[in-house]
Order: structure tokens, then C-alpha cells, then sequence
DNA sequence: AGCTCTTCCTGAAAGC
DNA sequence: TGCTTTCAGGAAGAGC
């Protein structure tokens, strides 16, 4: 599933081929996952793809329109827009020549003017495409969080300050941090040998600064090795990443822990799976007698 | 406001 | 063997 490290890879591979490409035609399959797919049609034609970027698990495509005459006065005379992109769980984004065989659920094509065309492909449609202008970029991203990789340590541990919630989920939630998904946190947990089940608040602050250590380790190795292929995600080349193989916990239920050799174990948190060693990474105290007002007590803020 | 659970979707894998 | 059920998860939205 495309996290951070995967949309990074696909984004600098697709710089290569889409950079002062120009839209030549639009063609949608089914556009439920599509904000607006009447704008697409009608708006990306004629766009040049200037720059591709990432924001958290988002790829850009930033358009805009080649030789536009100052004078005219219309809101988007500069046609400036980005085609923004979220690959869900299962959606790639592939140039390919418009004789190559389509791949099954193929839902938008980009015709280029080199005679190719950028594929869409999401098999549970859990994606997104959005046209978004420039003037209105800003409000849509405003709601994310930090990128880990671009983030201090006493931002990160502000960010986690007081708060009751369990560290894994929290690092999902990308209102907090950008870009983290299932895989990248469950082993940014592991190396900072601290349980996702754990409350952010009940962390010892040594524990905060290994965390935010493992996560930024994790994810540029993660980058440099072109992302995990775990189902079936590739690049802009089709090919797929290698981080699969460092993988330390996720997906390794009843396998031995690198570290220490007990079998790692599977619980559910935040509604996901999560892999983790259940010696290393130790389990928050047990409910055993305690009632839900003695945890709201504990888990409050301090005294003043 | 903060937190947690449910829902969407398809295909692979497990269960019977 | 073949059918049915379960599971995977990003993020919006509901509910507490």
C-alpha cells in the first residue's frame, strides 16, 4: 500500500517522464473516487505538467497552460491548477504507450503529446483525483499534519504532548504527522521497541526521541530502497520496491523477532493490524480490576 | 475537542 | 471440488 517512501518513489520517477508533457485528451472508466469528473474532462486538456511533487501520501501533478495571453481576464486565466492525486490502497499511476494492453480496473487516462498515456489503476477505488486551482491549494492540505522527514524533535514531541490517545494511532492520523501508514508505523514502533497499543501520553520522554529517531530511519531507508511491495504497488516503471525484505515485524506473525527471537505477535489497534514483539515492545498495564473512570483519572493532565 | 469505530471496495485466502 | 466468509487498509464521517 503506498505510504510516505512509495509515493516519494513514484513521484521522482514520474518527474523523468511527465515534465513539460502537455494533456492532450482525458478518457474516465468509473469516476466514483473522482471529486469532479466533469472538471477533469473539461480543464486538464491543453494543461502542461510544469513540476510533479508529493504532500504526505499526495502526488501533484502541477499544470498549467502553455503560451495563455495576459490580457485574458477569466478566474483561471493562468491555468494554474494541480491534479491532485491519492493512491489509496491500490492505486498506481503508470505512463504507458497507448498500444500496451490495458490493466484491469484502468479508470482515467491522461493522453499525452508524445503519443503515451498516464494510466490510472485502482483496484478498490479507495483513491482520489481532485483538479484543485492554485488560489485553493493551501485550503485543501491545510488540515495535514507535520512530514516526520521535515519535523524536529521538539516539534514531534510537542505534537504527541498530552495526548490520551495510543501512539499508533495517533501516527496514523495524518492531522498529526503526514504521510505514516500501517506498515512504516508498526516498524517505526518496533526499532523504538515501544507498543502501538501504548498511550502518547504515558511515553518517557526518552521514548519520544527514539521514536521520532526510528521513524526518520525507517523512512529514508524506506526511500532509499524504492518503497515496499507488499501487494501491489510499482513505480513509474513498474517495478516494484525492495523495503519488503527489511520489514521487521509487519506481516511476520509467529516468526522470531530479529532482536531478541520471540514470535512476533498480531493484535488490532486503531482498527488495523499491527505486528509487534511483545517482549521488546511492551504492553500497556492490563484493565485487571480497574475501572474506566480510574483510567479517564490517570490518563488526565497533571496536577497543577 | 478528542478519541474510537464503522464504512467504502475488490480479490486472495481461509473455512466448510 | 466449489461455494461462502473473512480479511486487508486510508480516511471520511458518525457517535460517544
Amino acid at each position: 500500500m503506498p505510504e510516505l517512501p512509495e509515493v516519494e518513489t513514484l513521484v521522482r520517477g514520474l518527474r523523468a517522464h511527465l515534465i513539460g508533457r502537455r494533456i492532450v485528451a482525458v478518457r474516465l472508466g468509473k469516476t466514483d473516487f473522482i471529486d469532479d469528473p466533469a472538471a477533469l474532462e473539461r480543464d486538464l486538456p491543453g494543461k502542461r505538467i510544469q513540476a510533479v511533487d508529493r504532500y504526505g501520501k499526495f502526488l501533484l501533478l502541477r499544470l498549467e497552460t502553455p503560451d495563455v495571453a495576459p490580457k485574458e481576464t477569466t478566474e483561471d486565466a493562468d491555468g494554474r491548477y494541480s491534479l491532485v492525486v491519492h493512491l489509496g490502497m491500490t492505486g498506481g499511476l503508470t505512463p504507458q504507450y497507448a498500444d500496451q494492453p490495458v490493466a484491469l480496473h484502468t479508470h482515467a487516462f491522461f493522453s499525452l503529446d508524445d503519443g503515451r498515456e498516464l494510466r490510472y489503476t485502482d483496484i478498490r477505488r479507495f483513491g482520489r483525483l481532485t483538479l484543485v486551482p492554485e488560489a485553493a491549494l493551501e485550503a485543501f492540505f491545510c488540515k495535514l499534519g507535520l512530514d516526520p522527514l521535515d519535523t524536529t524533535e521538539e516539534e514531534f514531541r510537542r505534537r504527541l504532548a498530552g495526548r490520551s490517545a495510543m501512539i499508533k494511532a495517533l501516527l496514523l492520523d495524518q492531522h498529526n504527522f503526514r504521510g505514516m501508514g500501517n506498515i512504516y508505523c508498526d516498524e517505526s514502533l518496533w526499532r523504538a521497541r515501544i507498543h502501538p497499543a501504548r498511550r502518547a501520553a504515558g511515553l518517557a520522554s526518552v521514548q519520544v526521541v527514539r521514536l521520532y529517531r526510528a521513524i526518520r530511519k525507517v523512512l529514508s531507508e524506506a526511500i532509499s530502497l524504492r518503497g515496499s511491495s507488499v501487494s501491489d504497488y510499482v513505480d513509474a516503471e513498474g517495478q516494484p520496491g525492495s523495503y519488503q525484505r527489511r520489514h521487521r515485524v509487519y506481516q511476520r506473525e509467529g516468526k522470531g523477532c530479529f532482536r531478541c527471537g520471540e514470535k512476533i505477535r498480531r493484535v488490532i489497534v486503531a482498527g488495523r493490524s499491527s505486528y509487534f514483539c511483545p517482549r521488546c515492545q511492551r504492553a500497556p498495564q492490563k484493565r485487571t480490576g480497574q475501572t474506566n473512570r480510574d483510567r479517564r483519572v490517570r490518563a488526565g493532565t497533571p496536577k497543577m
